[in-house]
DNA sequence: CATGAATGAGCTTTCATTCAT
DNA sequence: TATGAATGAAAGCTCATTCAT
């Protein structure tokens, strides 16, 4: 009921602003930091004003975007690690929601080292997700360690990081050549193959 | 008389030339594609109106930066490739030389995937520079299994890719945590272990 | 019913447009002509809408507020012309209330001859007002050279207008280095001084 | 010679910049501190651009456009205070002078006071100015009174106020009914009349 | 030929006013 | 009728590029 409330007349200010959003994203995909807020308007055919009542000027729009897709990145990739017991799946399912997530957010990826954009955020919140980040993929690893799956002779720490550069890399040096798909399978493959001793006869 | 008089004027462009993008690279390390024609001129000594005679508008200095910057990292990369016979120390070589590349380029790589930036550079060129990264590394990868050092149960092409990123991704996600050497002998370590098999036996 | 309806909405309109009319001359003494209809509104506890019931736009509201202003301080300061029968009473009376509404209306005398407010009024609106502030000094002056306590060779006119233009001289160029009632006190005396003839034998 | 080489190229520049302050004064006597940019631009044939090479930013444009205006109009009052040693004749011309800088720079005068424009200039420049101005007046009385041709029963600094109040009162309430030389004259009269007793038959 | 003053399109942001709810 | 979300004209300022000197 309550809720319901609250709403009455903020029906168009709620669409309006998710609309906003949207088309931000796609704005963003293109232009990147270079987003205009003219364009945002006319794409989402609302007057700049609307646009400056919804987020009060363009560095807190590109920070709700960034926010957005780190979010949805990080829900992404938690889920997909989660989503088995066994190491081996759950490393298979990160690899797939790695390079996915990194298709999808390409062109937040492409400018996150951007000093333009370093300065728009917190700089703690640039180590926070860093950290998150890595460990969405740390649980996976220590699990596999200690269950014995494996090697245990790895530099863990190092290991994250190397796999979560082998998303990047991979969507960007062989992303034109292979479908996601096909990258995801033979990245996984790679990784499970480095990870584990060879299987000796 | 005149080939005298035409070579010392070729001689001073050439000159100019060279302090235009030695200054030009700096003022990029600084503000990235933000770089400004007029601040690349002052820093120079000279009027914007010189900078035009050598670089036809920004996106031709912005080009040659980068082509500059490629030239170098792979003319690197190459050398640290090519350091040693045995495949371990290559690799040692270059991951060190990927760590000090990455570190040295640090605000071109931040916007190396930027849209404006790919929009710059003709599509042809990113392939192939992709194509002539990756081969730095495959050369060692590929020695490496040929001689028996380097596992043969490994998909080569994802290998290159995947000691690749971590480069990258070392720098970024724990370039602030610990120094370069320390990224290099760790990242070379992992990336040793996981190339060989368990040398038990 | 209806007419007891119409008196009740009638109220509600007259209180509001008093809350607005007070509301706007905080804001206008804050802001002076930069006042913004949406801080009015929001101070109001009002929509914007609403505000515009009242007044037409932003320029009948300055209006408003200015009439307002006017009004106060001539009723001001015809009471203090009117506090005495003694022409020295009355000019000191004079004196503290002119430097009092000098004070109180700071912001709308600082800009009284703005050309944004001179626009906004009616050109004969300005003549007119003008002679009623002169009239209000005038009077005393009259009064005082009649019944002879006030030098007779005195240029009337002219003396009311040095003796307005006393009170918004002192309070600009001493009002910080004095206090208002110091000011009263030594610019009474002043111009009782100079409007009488020395008073010896 | 030597200033003659320091302008070269500047030529354009210097006239540019010249033309820039004159039409700004215009445009500052119509629009008073709502000028704007653009128009000033326009109307001296300038691009925007142009403007803002020579002045950083509005505020700057508005702070030389008082400065000046405030130089101009102390100078015009002291080289008045000083035509003559007679006290009454220095009066005369300070009258005058006073009246017609008035006139001259009404514009500023109207917005001397304005929040806007007290925000725009260095706290201590009003303080300083005031009493620059205040000095004008006061040499003269002092020396007035001190070879006993203005009563030496009054209070001089509220005295300077009083006088310099009159300027301005004098031109605004009286200034559309009178010519200049008419106030001048009458307002002189007036003074000396009250700043001299009553010469006793 | 070098210079740097001039240019002006284009971007962000503000705010009086309107009008759908 | 009251509301406040939406509007968009307009203002300040930047910077790649041109061109007179």
């Amino acid at each position: 009921m309550e809720p319901a409330e609250v709403s009455t007349k903020r029906a168009d200010a709620v669409i309006n602003r998710a609309r906003i959003l949207e088309v931000s994203r796609c704005v963003f995909a293109e232009c990147g930091l270079e987003l205009e807020m003219n364009e945002v308007a006319a794409r989402a055919h609302l007057g700049v004003g609307t646009l400056y009542r919804h987020f009060a000027n363009r560095e807190d729009l590109l920070r709700a975007i960034v926010r957005h897709a780190v979010e949805d990145a990080l829900t992404q990739l938690r889920s997909a690690a989660s989503v088995s017991d066994d190491p081996r799946a759950a490393l298979e399912a990160l690899v797939a929601a790695g390079l996915r997530v990194h298709q999808q957010y390409r062109p937040l990826f492409a400018v996150i080292r951007d000093p333009r954009l370093v300065k728009l955020l917190d700089p703690s919140y640039g180590q926070t997700i860093r950290t998150r980040f890595r460990e969405t993929v740390r649980e996976v690893i220590d699990h596999g360690i200690q269950v014995g799956i494996f090697r245990d002779d790895l530099d863990a720490e190092m290991a994250v990081v190397t796999i979560f550069g082998s998303f990047t890399s991979a969507a960007d040096l062989l992303g034109t050549r292979y479908s996601l798909d096909e990258l995801a399978q033979r990245l996984s493959h790679l990784l499970l193959t480095m990870l584990t001793r060879k299987t000796e006869k």
